[in-house]
DNA sequence: AAGGTGCCATAGTAG
DNA sequence: ATGGCACCTT
């Protein structure tokens, strides 16, 4: 076949991975196929013209099964997709609007599938889906049930217990095998987790409700009948599956009974890039992926970087050069500059903003847009002191990643009216839907759900109920609210503002702040109206929740620009001109609740790497000396003197510029020593406190 | 049985 | 700061 134009602009390596098996013999459908693609390799750009060349060779993309690690990146795909087609085919190619339908996150696939499907494997196709926090009060209903909240030593919190259980669940494990090797400390209970799991399963199914980890075990029971296999893999002629280093042995059990003999499969990802073990992803995924199959796996290895200049890639090769496991490439480069990454040191938090933000203005003033430059940290809550500085400055930000918006109390309210409206058998939502009201907690909630969970018309049921003692007016409001929820053919968006109106007073009760959490609702709604259905509405909020906050009310609009602040997980796959990284010291990267074992602190290894190659041009890794831990004490300072990440050793050194900020000069650490002296200001202040 | 208060342990990354 | 829990009052 002639060089086709839209390859021309890929390298050689990149071009095997996208031809690779397409067009060779017509009806034969590629091999399995591997693309071991370092950071900043051109791996999405690969990948969107690999489909791009299956659709133009003839594939429907309507049965193309395309898997990212987030619906956004899945957009960012079906839009380069998109274009290269338009390209190549010209104007033809409008059937294209659309037709990339099966891109999504596994989660995401597995939900929609599992409604297809539900019929023929005995479920509702009517589920909800409960997301992390939905699914610790369930466990922890159950263990309150079962009696293990009051045990004589301490049974394992509703957090530890569900993350057991996801993770037995994930890694396709024993029970006591998770235990032993990753949560000795609660081996002596083994037998309750074992109760309660069962319970919690009898449960979920009782109110048919899944989990996250029931998307994924749901679809790999059903693909293990043959014939159920049969059908839906038949249904996609290609799977491709992008940042495979961070799938777990579940999904990649999913994907096998797909594709069994990797006919049409195509793997992505970089096992230097694995960052997400702890929600049980594996390296030995992408690793073992080849040998799956005989003839065993074609790999294609991008090992070329075009992204970062060559001092910064030198630096994060040095970084992972150090990790216990060899890697399977060493990236390069030929984007020479004179600038190496930068290591400043400075005297704590607030200084650690303020050098930032001066670097972020200076930087703004040479043309590099706020957009161009981000700001990264390994926890959340480390951007505390700088967001507070930017706001100060009024320096628009957004920041990805540690989610608030629906972790918030009236959020959930809202959602949990919205969800008891959509199945009735929740249990989760109605809990706490019923507590909203005024004389009603776990007991009257509790009796009322057991009172209408036997009937099939749940919503009716409850009309029936008599009003609790002291619920007044608002039990009947609340039940009228229901059943109108539950009409058929009410219109959606118009459901939400019902909803809302019932609450505004329940809000306004309950929450002293009612005001700023009004504004959440609004926006709540303005989310709702961007899709088509309640139960849309609510399974995508729950699979794909924002990942974005703003210090502006309101979500920024495209054209603003505003700087970026996000997690290091958060900022897998981005790429920007400038990149700051907070906290480079011991206790944050490695975390210090992730030094236990070599494993963990292997991944925390590969977190600061990801981190580093996030940036094109400049880096900039932040040592403050010291930093506050925990909460604020109103009493002193709670700082904890730290030193540079153990994972930049002397002998990386040379592969940075070091520097202290602010640069000494005689005056300012003459005064700065006698500020640190004495503070009789501080002191005056808390006279009176 | 609900709802308030106060003490204690906990504190992360995310579909 | 927050959640979970025991304890107290209504």
């Amino acid at each position: 076949m002639a060089t086709a134009t839209h390859l021309e602009k890929l390298n050689e390596r990149q071009r095997c991975a996208v031809e690779y098996g397409i067009g060779a013999e017509e009806g034969a459908q590629a091999g399995p196929l591997l693309i071991i693609a370092g950071a900043g390799s051109g791996k999405t750009n690969t990948l969107a013209h690999r489909v791009a060349h299956l659709i133009v060779n003839g594939a429907d993309p309507r049965r193309i099964l395309l898997m990212t690690f987030s619906r956004r990146a899945a957009a960012e795909m079906s839009r380069r997709v998109e274009r290269i087609c338009a390209q190549v085919l010209g104007r033809s190619s409008g059937m294209m609007t659309d037709a990339l339908s099966w891109a999504g996150t596994f989660h995401g696939i597995g939900a929609r599938l599992l409604r297809i499907y539900a019929e023929q494997i005995g479920l509702n196709a009517e589920f909800t889906i409960h997301d992390r926090e939905d699914s610790a009060d369930l466990i922890n209903l159950i263990r309150h049930e079962l009696g293990f909240s009051k045990t004589e030593s301490r049974f394992p919190t509703k957090g530890t217990c569900l993350a057991i259980y996801s993770r037995t669940v994930n890694a396709e494990m024993r029970l006591n095998e998770v235990l032993r090797s990753w949560y000795p400390w609660v081996a002596g209970w083994e037998q309750q987790l074992q109760e309660l799991f069962a319970g919690y399963v009898e449960a979920k199914q009782a109110q048919n409700v899944l989990d996250y980890d029931d998307l994924l075990l749901y679809w790999a029971q059903m693909v293990s009948d043959a014939s159920l296999a049969d059908d839906i893999g038949n249904r996609f002629d290609y799977v491709l599956v992008d940042e495979y280093q961070d799938t777990n042995k579940l999904q990649s059990s999913v994907l096998l009974a797909l594709k069994p003999d990797g006919r049409g499969l195509t793997v992505v990802g970089d096992d230097a890039q694995s960052i997400y073990s702890f929600r049980a992803a594996t390296v030995r995924n992408i690793l073992d992926f080849p040998k799956q199959f005989a003839p065993a796996a074609e790999i294609v290895t991008l090992d070329r970087n075009y992204r970062s200049t060559q001092p910064i890639l030198a630096a994060a090769n040095g970084v992972i050069d150090l990790a216990r496991e060899r890697f399977t490439k060493n990236l390069w480069t030929d984007r020479e500059s004179a600038e190496r990454p930068k290591l400043l040191t400075v005297k704590d938090e607030a200084d650690q903003a303020n050098c930032i933000v001066e670097q972020v203005l200076a930087n703004r003033e040479s043309g590099m847009l706020l957009k161009q430059q981000a700001v990264l940290f390994r926890t959340s809550s480390h951007s505390g002191p700088l967001e507070v500085e930017l706001t100060r400055r009024n320096i628009p930000f957004v920041k990805f990643g540690g989610l608030k918006f629906l972790d918030s109390a009236h959020v959930k309210d809202m959602l949990a009216v919205l969800r008891f409206a959509q199945n009735p058998r929740d249990r989760v939502a109605g809990f706490r839907l019923l507590q909203m009201l005024p004389g009603v907690g776990p007991q009257t909630a509790g009796k009322i759900l057991d009172t209408i969970a036997a009937d099939p018309e749940p919503l009716m049921a409850l009309g029936e109920v008599p009003a609790p003692p002291r619920s007044g007016t608002d039990w009947m409001s609340l039940v009228e609210l229901l059943q109108a929820l539950r009409k058929p053919g009410s219109a959606w968006p118009t459901e939400i503002e019902m909803a809302r109106m019932w609450y505004e007073p329940h809000l306004e009760r309950i929450h002293e702040d009612a005001e700023t959490r009004r504004a959440d609702l609004v926006q709540l709604e303005q989310i709702a109206a961007g899709y088509p259905s309640r139960e849309r509405f609510l399974t995508e909020l729950t699979l794909d929740p924002p990942d974005a906050t703003s210090d502006q009310a309101g979500v920024p609009l495209l054209d603003e620009d505003y700087l970026i602040l996000s997690t290091i997980h958060s900022a897998k796959g981005q790429e920007w001109r400038s990149v700051f990284m907070l906290n480079v010291v011991d206790g944050c990267i490695p975390s210090d609740l992730a030094t236990g074992t070599s494993h963990e602190l292997e991944e925390e290894r590969r977190l600061l790497y990801v981190g580093m190659t996030r940036a094109k041009d400049q880096l900039a890794l932040m040592v403050p000396q010291r930093f506050f831990t925990g909460g604020q004490h109103a009493q002193g300072d709670r700082h904890v003197y730290a030193s540079r990440t153990r994972f930049i050793p002397a002998t990386l050194l040379q592969f940075f510029e070091s520097a202290n900020w602010p640069v000494a000069s005689p005056n300012v650490s003459e005064r700065s020593a006698k500020q640190i002296r004495i503070d009789v200001a501080a002191r005056m202040r808390t006279m009176w406190r």
